[in-house]
DNA sequence: TATTGACTTAAAGTTAACTTTAACTTCTAT
DNA sequence: ATAGAAGTTAAAGTTAACTTTAAGTCAATA
């Protein structure tokens, strides 16, 4: 099966444009083109893309996703280099997760301040707090707003 | 306790450029200065700019920061509107995680994947693999990569 | 066959969040 | 008292990843 530029980013929901771009910035060599000059989507670039977005979504850039295209094209000779660049996406993975859940912790406890405040009325209140009058899994994260 | 904009930045990790640049897009209104004009930041400027930094790692961008920033200003009658916004970050960050654990089961395939190549030799090897052959928690994952 | 929608390129424009620069002033330490 | 580090502003520059535009070609349908 193939498909047109057009209808590939329908598939990846992303722009055309999006497309071209990415041809252009060279993480697309393995396309192909009709003999008037239009790009032909196979089957297997839709798997290819689902990875670019894969790697884009770990925080790599462009540049970097091209170094991996090229990785892939050389074949089986590059298998252990890519399966290293995986091991690193993923190290950064976990590290990102991590500051997402510290950063979910300090909405967390926004959340519990801002609904003690509404009960009493004025922030006043999970202001004047001593430590052991706000909930246990509170402390931490209040000192760490602190000063 | 009070700090020169050097002094916060190094604490908060950040160059001092960006704490003007805040000043300037009106994210510190609060912000004090000598008779000189040289910005005095106190204690508790560090946790509101910790809360900053927190609403941006939520994706947020500094104009709609600026929009928060304006309701603490107003003080206990913008509770409400405050404890609401954080909930709508907590849900946007679910999504984000969410998202990140997407990735993640990709990046794990993908690790099993060059693995596997990597012990074999080629790449053929685990893309020929019928879906009964491969570990059941990649199966999903691998079906997502085609089309 | 003619219209219309989708394709093509190169080049310019966009956006957000800073960062850098230049020209200047103020603070700290010897 | 003076050097140098660090503060000030306004304005311009940077960067990444697209998006838009303009001018044109191609393909499908009535």
């Amino acid at each position: 099966m193939t498909y047109t530029i057009g209808e590939m980013a329908k598939l990846l929901d992303v722009a055309p444009s999006t497309l071209r771009y990415y041809d252009k910035e060279g993480l697309l060599p393995f396309m192909e083109r009709t003999e008037s000059g239009i790009r032909i989507f196979k089957d297997s670039d839709y798997g290819i893309l689902k990875i670019i977005h894969c790697l884009k979504a770990t925080g790599m850039q462009i540049k970097d996703i091209k170094e991996f295209i090229n990785l892939v094209m050389q074949g089986d000779e590059s298998i252990d280099a890519r399966l290293e660049l995986f091991k690193k996406r993923k190290a950064e993975l976990e590290k990102q997760m991590a500051d997402l859940q510290e950063t979910m912790d300090t909405v967390n406890f926004k959340c519990w301040y801002y609904e003690t405040a509404k009960k009493a009325g004025t922030t006043d209140v999970p202001d004047n707090m001593t430590d052991d009058e706000l909930p246990e899994d509170m402390r931490k994260i209040r000192a760490k707003l602190r000063k």
